[in-house]
DNA sequence: AGTGGTCGCTAAACTGATTTAGCAGAGCAT
DNA sequence: ATGCTCTGCTAAATCAGTTTAGCGACCACT
């Protein structure tokens, strides 16, 4: 790769000047009294040599890489990854660094020889990422320098971003207050171990506070909550129809994430039931099929993009050392109307 | 990062040896005299310090970086992205590599940044990686390395990887014919831009070819055509009304991807008409979505992971200089049935 | 004439590894 | 005693940058 490369010394040598004066020149120090024409002619002959810095050698040097690690649990799985390592991406680019990404795929002797590879190569700085919302230690092995938690908080009180779930929760509960739903609105997702192990998740237990606390200061009960072991599309299905085999009939449901609300279409749609006009339903994540179903479902969004980009300028520019909560906006669709009736 | 790591020197120091002999120990090199008891010297010493290498000092030296550029045009717009990363971080790891991944979000201005990015780095090859099956050609600074193409294909002959579409298009078809379908195929999901320019998709015309060849072999004529203007859900819904609103009823439905679909199945559902009983339905992708659709969707799977592990292998390994064409394979599921009647 | 300061620039050290060239000592033959 | 080979090891060069320390020329001032 980059076989021919210039080097410094070549500009130095066709500027006719030292490697000294060429580096100080193309570094712009101040302070150095090297004469405008001998800056011309080095960057005239670093322009000609197309020059380009071979940052091995520079690292070497100064212990800088311009270089950030992204150390994950898992990558592919959830389909939020993406965004969460384009928005660390685009905030990388923006400060002139490159992300070296790793995966630990939960696994205990991967996770130790990502981090090796990492530190080895000598990275500024580490952005510590998990895919679901949790809590966790980070491996001792990167406290040596600059570590930003992604979407996880520690124990260690170390800087760490995640989303706003609990105020979330508040959204989604004043949408359905606002247009009227009162005392018919169901819950469908509760589930113990995610709402208590914040090893497993920290969004669950957010998400049913932010709900809870809208509801009781509007003097509002739940019509019925739904437990399920997963949160997914079959689970809020099944859901679904254990509510509409009571007897009163929810106006309004909420969903845990936008594949139990999946589900839950699915399940109302058999049911000869219309969304909104018979129920409204609203959720949490704005998955991509949020939009495509039918109606579009309202939702709030896990702000991905936004998170990566806070996580990067968290960690080169510092900043607050309590959790940076992201914000869900709530995304407004056609599957929220008045209660009928 | 890493402020007190053991350098080279201080493991050969605490051995009472030469950097040089530390180095030819710990690099395991063949030919070397050094005597047994020396190995056992700097191998204690390494152990008893916890030396790690400097990977920036030694490829100054020996011009590896074992680090190699992943370029895409955009991470995080599908979901797919994801399990291309997953499979090249995999196989990258299997050979202690490392992935430095860089996004150009098909802007020029942006492309030419990355590519200066990771070559300044030093990697020691690069993949350029599509998001949508397409040809493509590649900017000449990575020419001068190693280069894989993923997920596209080039004018120059690169090496690439891309998956098979035209097979996944035979496989489509034959699965419908040996169910008994016949004369009552349906296709949904013609679209001239990418049926005719490479350089947008290669997949469409190639899924095409596959089913169309498969058929004629058969001496099987599609009954319909829809085209559509994009593949998303809300096309495949209004080309399943149009066909839906025709005198003759399809038996089975071919959509050229699953958010077509998936837009298929909504309409399928307002006629009232059941899935597989009345319509089968089968597609390409494998999407989340078509396992969690009722009942579930049948379709040919993008082997993405497997894609980005044969693009490492490629890259590192090296291997043949035609396209490699990675199988697309079938996922059976509850959208097949025999025709009705 | 001697001293001090500024200007414009460079030699050389340094970063941490790999690699080339070669040295000291032992053993053996002549 | 000399020359030769083999063994076991090391000094120093090298990679491509950054940084420290300082040199020679010129000017001004006493």
């Amino acid at each position: 790769m980059g076989r021919n490369r210039a080097t410094l010394a070549d500009v130095a040598r066709r500027a006719g000047l030292s490697k000294t004066a060429a580096s100080m020149v193309l570094n712009g120090r101040e302070g150095t009294r090297l004469s405008a024409e001998a800056h011309q002619r080095v960057f005239a002959a670093a322009e000609e040599l197309g020059y380009r810095p071979n940052l091995a050698a520079r690292s070497l040097r100064t212990r800088k890489t311009a270089t950030i690690a992204f150390v994950s649990d898992i990558v592919a799985t959830t389909r939020f990854a993406g965004d969460l390592i384009r928005g660390a991406l685009d905030a990388a680019r923006e400060r002139d660094h490159v992300l070296l990404i790793t995966e630990t795929q939960g696994d205990a002797t991967f996770e130790q020889y990502a981090i090796e590879a990492v530190l080895d190569r000598q990275v500024d700085g580490v952005i510590y990422a998990a895919m679901a919302t949790r809590r966790l230690t980070v491996p001792p092995a990167i406290l040596g320098g600059p570590v930003v938690l992604l979407n996880a908080t520690s124990p260690d009180g170390l800087p760490s971003v995640v989303p706003d779930d609990e105020g979330a929760g508040r959204s989604v509960a004043t949408a359905l207050l606002e247009l009227g739903h009162r005392d018919a609105i169901a819950l469908i997702g509760r589930n113990r171990l995610k709402e208590d192990d914040p090893e497993v998740s920290l969004a669950a237990r957010a998400r049913l506070h932010g709900i809870r606390q809208t509801l009781d200061e509007a003097e509002v009960g739940l019509l019925a909550e739904c437990f399920c072991t997963e949160w997914l599309p079959e689970h809020g299905y099944a859901a679904m129809r254990s509510l509409l085999g009571k007897p009163k009939r929810p106006s309004a449901i909420i969903c845990m994430n936008d594949r139990l609300a999946f589900g839950a279409y699915q399940a109302l749609g058999e049911a000869g039931l219309t969304v909104p006009e018979d129920i409204s339903v609203i959720s949490f994540d704005d998955d991509p099929i949020a939009a495509w179903l039918r109606p579009s479902l309202a939702t709030t969004a896990l702000p991905h993009e936004q998170m990566g980009r806070r996580a990067v300028e968290l960690l080169l520019d510092g900043g607050a050392a309590e959790p940076s909560l992201v914000p869900m906006p709530l995304r407004r669709r056609r599957s929220l109307a008045p209660p009928a009736g």
